[in-house]
DNA sequence: TTTGAAATAAATGCTAG
DNA sequence: CTAGCATTTATTTCAAA
């Protein structure tokens, strides 16, 4: 189920200091880094550490820690995004259709975008055949989908993010 | 510094069981999970089920654990795909202005796709002046770059990812 | 490869500055 | 908010199957 605007906990704009920023910063970058070394990278004592990041997960400017996988490793070595044209763009038919298509075998991330496309599906496929029988049986097969276009991905880069500057 | 193909060591196509991908679909779920708690949900014991994740990762097929943030709560609440059209093909061109983008701040993700563009930059700013400015000077600043269109995005949500089937 | 149990290391709770 | 110390919990190691 996806909401559109309904209202959740969102995080208070938190006021983040110096070391803050260096804990998020260190747990980007490793997210099982123990407390003892990250107390040690950022300068404060490891007690202190911990209420931080304890702090950051429940304040929500942490939000998960998450295992990245090599999806080549996994059989999945193809990588499309997938532009989505809608035909009507009733709220509940939005709606649906975002919620089918997160659940598409193979959806890495699914973005609702403003402007020419209505969605972005980026998809991790067995093989080229497993990527057209994916966009026939659960993207065009939805009538409200007016129009798709595939571009294949070559290579994918993790950019600096927000926390460099 | 990008490889463009240049070959590195690449996960063997690994032959994983049962436990592994129960492994690393909790890991993918929560990356902090302890190894008790693991070896509890995936029915191993504990010496078991850390000498199977110490080998995930040592193949790769673990790439790593990163921490995800609430990019709002750092002041960054829009989120824009910036399509970028290259006017010369020129390997070395290209190589260069994919370093570039990475290094764009706020980057979060650069796909180097095929099509009718190059290269999708997923971009977090401030407001919509910042992304302006971004363009401006990050990206259409190189004469590589013929043309540039800019998407906002509503919202982003993660797919199922490919171990559910 | 898998396991249990011992040894090492780390996280948590409590106290106080 | 921070730090030190004791307690609880987790990870690593290793001999054996």
């Amino acid at each position: 189920m996806s909401e559109l605007s309904s209202k959740k906990p969102q995080a208070a704009p938190a006021s983040l200091d110096g070391t803050d920023l260096a804990i998020l910063a260190a747990l980007v970058e490793d997210g099982r880094m123990t407390n003892a070394a990250l107390a040690a990278r950022v300068g404060v004592a490891e007690s202190t550490c911990a209420y931080r990041v304890r702090a950051l997960r429940q304040s929500g400017v942490i939000v998960s820690v998450n295992a990245r996988l090599n999806l080549g490793a996994l059989g999945h070595p193809i990588h499309a995004i997938v532009k989505v044209r809608l035909g009507s763009h009733n709220r509940e038919h939005v709606r649906n259709l975002y919620d089918k298509l997160v659940a598409v075998p193979g959806a890495l991330t699914v973005l609702h975008v403003g402007g020419d496309d209505d969605f972005l599906l980026h998809v991790a496929v067995e093989s080229p055949e497993k990527l057209r029988d994916l966009i026939l049986e659960h993207v065009t097969i939805y009538p409200v989908v007016q129009r798709t276009e595939t571009q294949l991905v070559f290579e994918v880069r993790e950019g600096r993010g927000v926390l460099s500057p």
